[in-house]
DNA sequence: CGGTTTTTGTCTACTGGGAAACAAGACACT
DNA sequence: AGTGTCTTGTTTCCCAGTAGACAAAAACCG
């Protein structure tokens, strides 16, 4: 496992591809931004006239599968800012997608429900929202791709069925 | 591959790993949105006390392997806009890392040189930067680590040995 | 009860990064 | 030569998202 630091080259490269990139090849971090950027190009290619950002349909579909759920653990779940969260709830509820509700017995909390038109939000484009990347023609064969979740889902900690 | 709605729940979860995701956790870019945040605090933990971005680190990497390049081909290949690795290479050079020098056979280009002091930034954080996430513990098994890393790349074109 | 600590959402200020318009140079084509 | 078109880097403006301080409410604890 040496890892050497590859001697510079001479010749300025002219072309992107001549561009080379080393032991970047193997950084996670890397790799992962790459993908991202592909995902996001991608999505909007295919979902950009909707106005549908991957985040903020994140939320709503999460607020469908948990109608009441606090702002805070919504936040967390999803791995934003409380701050940042607070923006986009009440950029929907001005927009009558999300309901803010306080309930009596924490009067810090803030409850959320989806109203009928955000309701009808999600259901319009849940199909095409979580469809889009899978109708591409993609570089990965389907077996490729379903290793890639599995590996991906157990990295981050959401296995099959384990909690945390 | 039938995708069903899944029907709304009737107690509002109370903790994080109560809120359900759904179809969500098949999403490629919410999985690689969560493992970049993981990623991305792994690495501050390790390494925040230096004054060491991940970007920041990719480019002087490069910058290094490829003497000269030019600014918008380094932009082009790292995935960020020209107008984000102009802020990025002023910076740079302000900080006496990089020097910027206009070629004569084109004189809108901007030619890239590593300083002798970014240089020496890159041969004494390289080995840091390369390896802080493996010797992380992690939830992959060796070999599967080396599976997404293969995945990844041949997802975003970087295969073995092919350019695009 | 009263005082301290923790939680919850919000606000303000800031940063990273993108979009779009721009200037200067190179190129192409008469 | 001239005249458009394309490329390269820069500037300006804007937005998503974060950090940190804050207020109100809850929880804890004497």
């Amino acid at each position: 496992m040496t890892r050497t630091l590859d001697p510079e080259r001479d010749s300025a490269p002219r072309d992107e591809r001549d561009v080379a990139l080393g032991a970047l090849s193997d950084s996670l971090g890397f790799l992962l931004r790459l993908a991202q950027v592909q995902v996001f190009d991608r999505f909007f290619e295919d979902l950009g006239q909707i106005g549908l950002r991957p985040g903020e349909f994140s939320v709503l579909w999460v607020l469908h599968l948990n109608p009441g759920v606090r702002q805070g653990l919504l936040a967390q779940r999803l791995r934003v800012k409380r701050a940042h969260m607070t923006k986009m709830i009440r950029d929907f509820e001005a927009r009558g997608l999300v309901e803010r509700r306080t309930p009596e017995h924490d009067r810090r909390a803030v409850e959320l429900l989806l109203t009928p038109e955000g309701t009808a939000f999600v259901r319009d484009h849940a199909e095409a929202f979580f469809t889009h990347d899978i109708r591409r023609p993609s570089t990965l064969t389907e077996a490729e791709r379903a290793q890639l979740f599995t590996l991906l889902q157990k990295y981050v900690g959401l296995g099959p069925r384990e909690g945390r």
